[in-house]
DNA sequence: CTTGACCTTCCAGCGCAGTGGAAGCCCTAG
DNA sequence: CTAGGGCTTCCACTGCGCTGGAAGGTCAAG
């Protein structure tokens, strides 16, 4: 089938399929004599792994490795548990941020509310975000 | 004082206060007849506004809205309650996304010990993750 | 006078996952 | 023959907050 028949069954885009390719995680397929890409049932199955690692949360290029393993070194298991192991991880520890930025941050609109307009100075542009108020680094949104 | 020292009083790197200065966080300063900047303690005040609010996970687009309604409309309280409601609902949003994905993640990575690698379809690349497992939008890490 | 630290400007690139557009070829229907 | 829809390639751009480097000016110490 041709890509836009692909993209029609996996509903992405035909630009979202070249790109895939580009970035190895979809294998350059056959060409016509006309120069068209010509996709086989595989594509679909590929293309429905690349969307569902991508669900769990990886990367292209993590998606690419997992493709990688697999041909060169049979089933990629260990290395796909230690990626969900590490993301999980990440995963932990951005929520534990975000957590503790939201807290930081209803504190602020909170004590906004005790604020008399009249004591704001200018120099500090708003006094509702004090330069002491969140000394906490910030997390990757 | 110079952008160096500055810099030295805020943590900041000279090319991060340049560059602020030409987003619109931080006013351009005087220069000396050399064409060296010469700042003046607003300067670390204004940078010191600028890092809290980043730590309160506001954009250097958002902290200069702040600054340009200050600057032309006195306190801008009700702009930074706006904004702070809605930085604390998109934290909600995002907390509840990133739990529901490591609530998926931790379930592929617990039914992964029940499987066993022969039954590993190539086509399919990997059988932890299966082509139906995760079948949520990514959500923004 | 020279060295070296400091400063200036501007341009480029990072990471990530695409998206947009231009110029041009292929194929079929009318 | 022409219109159109699909396909090809390539290059550029998005958002965000910087960071790196090149080419050059300034200033004080030795």
């Amino acid at each position: 089938m041709r890509v836009g028949q692909l993209a029609a069954r996996t509903g992405l885009t035909t630009k979202t399929i070249r790109f895939y390719e580009s970035a190895g995680v979809l294998p350059a397929p056959a060409r016509r004599p006309s120069g068209y890409r010509d996709y086989d049932e595989g594509a679909v199955d590929r293309l429905a792994f690349v969307k569902a690692a991508q669900a769990a949360g990886l990367s292209l290029a993590e998606i690419r490795e997992i493709i990688t393993v697999r041909a060169s070194s049979g089933a990629p298991c260990q290395h796909v548990l230690t990626l969900l192991d590490s993301h999980a991880a990440d995963l932990d520890r951005r929520i534990a941020e975000l957590t503790a930025l939201r807290a930081d941050v209803k504190r602020l609109r909170s004590r906004a509310g005790t604020l008399d307009p009249a004591t704001c100075d200018p120099t500090t542009v708003c006094q509702v975000i004090p330069a002491d108020g969140v000394a906490r680094p910030v997390p990757t949104l």
